[in-house]
DNA sequence: ACAAAACTGAGAATCGTTCTCAAATTTATT
DNA sequence: AATAAATTTGAGAACGATTCTCAGTTTTGT
């Protein structure tokens, strides 16, 4: 007895992983759920989003002063490193093994241990590129 | 005709350099020079903080809802990744070298280009690891 | 000096986030 | 199915960081 299954709960989880490809902000989340309406609290949706944060479920990230969300695949991506796009927004995922050995390298050289959870690397997409390219 | 020198400008910049080692919140900036005797506005402080930003000569991190920023070295800085120690605060410089070979692994792999200026690795540094080792 | 351009700062306004608490929902127990 | 206890919800207030406004000041070029 610790915790409830609630529809609200199923219907954020929903979304989420419709919009797993671009981060949503909470003011996102609750505008697009009113428009289908299933309108979920903000203080709900804070409340449920910060939950899901802490266990892993849900990146976060910082932009324009706000914060923005985007699910990851909860445990299965706490042993890799995250490649976030600053183009399309996309979160792709890094080889386990890679990963460790980057990892690895760096403790090797500069006696520091990276946190797999708490780093995403910035950059361009292989996607984006190529349509930057072809513009 | 386009940048004036100021008082401000000065005592902001001297500032931040004494405080490298720990990020700063604009109030952790206020209130320091207040109790110095030179205060900013906090008005002036965000304005130039930003500008600074979008110069490279500032980074800054999201912490606790609001945003730190500390002094890198400018253009010298744009040529390497940074370590970012998330129990002391320190921010460490990646060898050039070191960082251009990780960032053409991460290429040729996976066709991803990472941005030296927006990414930092987080983590815990070799000083920090020790002291949890010795406590 | 003088004028034009840029900068400053006090306070108001904005906006994302957290808090509060009564009502609603879920679960466990009969 | 009815009841009670635990948990969750949501409207709105409160909060706090950041931005905006604008009159006054400082800096720079002439």
């Amino acid at each position: 007895m610790a915790e409830y299954k609630t529809r609200q709960k199923e219907i954020l989880l929903s979304y989420l992983s419709e919009t797993s490809e671009s981060p949503q902000s909470v003011d996102d989340i609750v505008r697009a759920l009113q428009a289908k309406g299933e309108s979920l609290g903000k203080s709900t949706v804070y409340r449920l989003v910060k939950k899901l944060c802490d266990e892993g479920e849900l990146k976060c990230f910082a932009e324009d002063k706000r914060f923005l969300y985007q699910l990851v695949n909860g445990e299965a991506c706490h042993h890799h490193l995250h490649l976030k796009c600053t183009t399309c927004g996309r979160l792709l995922h890094m080889d386990h093994e890679q990963s460790e050995r980057l990892i690895e390298n760096i403790y090797g050289e500069n006696g520091f241990a990276v946190s797999e959870e708490d780093t995403t690397l910035f950059g361009c997409c292989g996607d984006c590129a190529k349509k930057k390219r072809g513009a």
